[in-house]
DNA sequence: CCATCTGCTTGATAAATGTCAAGGCAGCCT
DNA sequence: AGGCTGCCTTGACATTTATCAAGCAGATGG
């Protein structure tokens, strides 16, 4: 039975909701690969020749261009990737990395395609996986073209607030560097951004956030049901 | 028959392949609507009801936060838009305003969900569409993070070239103020960006633009499948 | 333990981008 | 024709952001 090794992944809603024996097809020639931290996947411009599933650790999603390297977006346990170009058969459009260990599930993207076509079920969870991700894009968009980046840390400080159980002290998930490129700044300008918040009620000590203030801080930050 | 009325239609990609009895369900209860230049159709945050199509005219997508608005995308005839909020049935993150007279097939987002579950290669064309608009935003988005203004505005002014049958001389098909905006600027530094792209071989005079020296042009802007 | 490395911070400076104000020009209306 | 109006452009200036260089602190490894 394939299934078992794959039991960690069942329950996810993409695959929930489809019959036994889609299921079993899906994960045949899938697999389970662990990669050390720090280390490139997938880079962009080759095939998307796999579903891939964050099953532990951490990856980023970053692109580059004449020199330049831009964070895209950070996936934990449980997050799809390549899903899009697996779908249309197309070309990565983005490089993907390990952040820490990790064990990632790789689905051959025939093998969803063609359950796809067959499982309604699957289908609609597609659908629903991708309407979710391009709407969580064109948020980011909005956030970027929208806001400055004090405006934007300041965000993004109160979402890591409310994802972590509305605590008022807490651990960023991601280097500061990384932050600083996927808030679209240098890591320079995030130093002086967190300083800049000081007076709207943010303290840093190293890794950890301590809120002082929150009122100010989401009266300075504003944060928007259609963005955030 | 309703299917008529919706001729124009039925042979783009979204629904060339599903079968006459699905158009019509998905057609029931549809209609076109005329709209005068400069209106706003959809507002954000609006529950998204009816998946639109622009028939003939111009659609502008765009979002605002506190004062500031940025336009995300602009829209020819044969487009959808609101696709991925319809499939959730989820709030509309951005606005719609037309640029010009327009008009607009607009279908009860009920009936695309219920035929979507129905037939086969529908659903197929959906997620396709969906992923294309994905990946299209997902380039945008590198674009803006990885590239100057004046990058952005050679790439886009060679973007138009090939769209427009690789013409050296072309009307830009927008009001510069929105060029300005799709590309995360003001218009003052549009106007500047231009200025700054005479000596790499581009020439521009009110709405038509002239590239001078198409080399010059494609070694400065580097464009990139992967972006472009 | 020291040496080294890496990520972070800070200051000084430069470059990119935005703001404000003024004026030009074309299209439109009366 | 004359006068609006809206869009675009330009100049002067302010702000934001990036770059470069230096130093610091915590982690790592001999």
């Amino acid at each position: 039975m394939t299934t078992a090794r794959f039991e960690s992944i069942r329950e996810l809603p993409l695959f929930g909701e489809m019959t036994d024996e889609a299921f079993d097809t899906l994960t045949r020639g899938a697999f389970v690969q662990n990669f050390p931290p720090n280390m490139v996947m997938i880079t962009e411009g080759e095939a998307a020749d796999f579903l891939h599933i964050v099953q532990s650790g951490c990856v980023e999603l970053f692109s580059t261009w004449s020199n330049r390297e831009t964070s895209v977006t950070t996936l934990y346990e449980n997050s799809t990737f390549i899903l899009a170009a697996t779908m249309k058969d197309r070309l990565n459009l983005m490089s993907a990395r390990t952040l820490q260990k990790s064990r990632i599930i790789m689905i051959p993207s025939e093998n969803v395609r063609s359950v796809f076509a067959n499982d309604p079920k699957f289908a609609l969870a597609i659908v629903d996986e991708l309407s979710r991700c391009y709407r969580a894009t064109i948020r980011n968009m909005k956030n970027l073209k929208l806001r400055t980046s004090i405006e934007r840390l300041a965000n993004y400080i109160l979402k890591q607030h409310h994802r972590q159980g509305d605590a008022l002290a807490y651990q960023l998930p991601i280097e500061k560097r990384r932050l600083a490129s996927y808030l679209g700044m240098t890591p320079e300008n995030l130093s002086r951004a967190f300083n800049n918040l000081k007076p709207h009620g943010v303290m840093v000590d190293g890794q950890t956030i301590t809120i002082t203030d929150l009122a100010t801080l989401t009266a300075f930050a504003k944060p928007d049901i259609l963005i955030d």
